[in-house]
DNA sequence: CGTCTGACGCACG
DNA sequence: GCGTGCGCCAGAC
């Protein structure tokens, strides 16, 4: 077994989720667990936002800012620049939030399993 | 090597 | 409908 083939499967939990979420397309939003079961463990969740944390500042750019939780919060806004960055770059790109809800999160959501 | 933590999700009461 | 507890996998100390 070639080390190449497998390098190619066993990339990593985290490169997986940013293959992923490079793939939201632009003015929608998904969800961790979404990713999560994705890339093969459904229930890994705090994983995908762990990744994520990570992925700030990484080339090519990861728009961590478009994935959510289940209910459609802005979570990890806190983790970003400033405090309402996350806020900011997803009104940038038409989606509208009220607090830290997303509006009309189920219409703009994302499916990756499905959409990809 | 053991323990805690974490941008979540779900089951249970 | 809301609060609490557990599991998930990987890394830091």
């Amino acid at each position: 077994m070639p080390k190449s083939e497998k390098l190619e499967v066993d990339q990593g939990f985290f490169d997986k989720v940013y293959e992923v979420v490079r793939h939201i397309p632009h003015g929608r939003v998904t969800s961790y667990g979404a990713i999560a079961s994705c890339i093969g463990s459904p229930s890994a969740a705090r994983m995908v936002g762990w990744a994520l944390n990570k992925s700030h500042g990484l080339t090519p750019f990861v728009p961590a800012h478009r994935v959510v939780n289940r209910n459609g919060v802005l979570t990890g806004k806190h983790h970003f620049p400033g405090g309402e960055t996350m806020k900011e770059m997803l009104e940038s790109e038409n989606v509208k939030i009220i607090g830290d809800q997303v509006v009309d999160f189920k219409k703009l959501y994302w499916n990756p399993r499905t959409e990809i």
